[in-house]
DNA sequence: TTTTCCCGCCATCCT
DNA sequence: AGGATGGCGGGAAAA
């Protein structure tokens, strides 16, 4: 069989011992795409889906949550999803910039009460203890949030990855920022001041999250400009721009299916393994990912002058943008800064960014 | 070592 | 009750 090894750049593979990669969800992902990105498909069971991609029920929850919330998906019904496709994407990215603008702009007058979420949060730290914490408090976030009615146990789905995963779009698509690296997103997206415990939690989620979104090619791992931390970049709906109907996604590579690609997940446990059987698979090699070199963050205008500095400073911008878009309790705040700073200092920072880039 | 992040236990949310 | 969902974090493969 297509005996492309798993990877080719492995020559003393010995005997395959248990792999990692083979398993991630960024690869079942793509798996999950190259077996129903069609046009003739309609839904897709998550029995269905699981078997035929050969892993448990619990990690097409994972990748089916993430693809949901980029609009890919949609759930129908008890284990029972419709397929959307890329053509979808543009509409619930364009939803999602709104949503995230309008509920940190409607953070307008608030100042009775301290605490206020929008973004996502948790309880308190240490103890307490009984007393539910929030519940009564006349909570002010308008509509938007989705959920029409509060549930009482819908506590639960406050931290529920799909949440993350759109509110981790969000800071892409709302800001300008287009590099972040996930413990800043952790950082952002939930309140500053956390236990390291909490936000160890929160990078583990971003880090699957961000293991499919860069499946689908939203988003791209590189490394911060200045220093070496890896971080995520933007891609967005790249190569796609007027509209012509139907789709594609495909930025570039017009390779037509992939034939003989295996889409099955060997499966393989943790620990060690037989050497019967190759499980390769690898369809198709990564993609050439030749988005130029852009340099730091977004574009910006061809300055000549203080370049150093001017970047420094958009990039300080953005993270301060970042920072107040998840954080509403500084409402009041943030409006003067955005009063003060927009169209003078930090120029490329107007909140009503305008043009749906994507 | 640190960074990634798979695995699957088991709490919750539906039927 | 029983099945569908999906937090959550231990701990091992990868840098």
């Amino acid at each position: 069989m297509a005996l492309s090894y798993s990877d080719i750049i492995n020559p003393s593979s010995k005997h395959h011992t248990y792999s990692r990669k083979q398993k991630s969800l960024g690869l079942l992902c793509t798996n999950f795409l190259t077996l129903y990105n069609r046009d003739d498909i309609d839904v897709i069971g998550l029995d269905e889906a699981a078997s035929k991609l050969g892993v448990e029920r619990r990690r097409i929850y994972d990748i089916v949550n993430v693809l949901e919330s980029v609009g890919v998906l949609a759930r129908k019904a008890k284990n029972k999803y419709s397929w959307k496709g890329f053509a979808a994407v543009p509409k619930a990215l364009q939803e999602l910039k709104e949503e995230g603008l309008r509920d940190n702009v409607n953070a307008i007058d608030k100042q009775s009460n301290n605490s206020a979420k929008v973004v996502d949060d948790d309880e308190d730290e240490d103890d307490d203890s009984d007393s539910n914490p929030n519940t009564g408090s006349q909570n002010e976030n308008y509509g938007i949030i989705k959920s029409t009615a509060a549930s009482r146990a819908d506590h639960r789905r406050e931290k529920s990855l799909g949440l993350l995963t759109r509110n981790f779009v969000k800071l892409f698509v709302c800001s300008n920022a287009n590099l972040i690296s996930l413990d800043e997103s952790a950082k952002l997206l939930l309140g500053d001041g956390h236990n390291s415990s909490i936000m160890r939690t929160k990078v583990r989620r971003l880090y699957d999250i961000a293991n499919v979104l860069s499946s689908l090619k939203l988003i791209e791992k590189t490394h911060a400009a200045d220093t070496r931390k890896p971080a995520f970049r933007w891609l967005g709906l790249r190569g796609k721009s007027e509209n012509g109907s139907g789709d594609p996604l495909a930025p570039l590579e017009s390779r037509k299916r992939t034939f003989g690609a295996d889409v099955t997940n060997i499966s393989f446990k943790r620990s060690k393994l037989d050497s019967s059987v190759d499980g390769d698979k690898s369809q198709s090699l990564k993609m050439q990912k030749q988005i130029k070199d852009e340099k730091i963050v977004t574009v910006a205008e061809r300055g000549n002058v203080d370049q150093g500095f001017t970047a420094e400073l958009r990039k300080l911008s953005s993270l301060a943008l970042l920072l107040l878009l998840a954080w509403p309790k500084l409402a009041t705040l943030k409006k003067k800064l955005l009063r003060s700073m927009t169209g003078r200092v930090f120029p490329l920072l107007s909140v009503h960014n305008t043009t749906t880039k994507l």
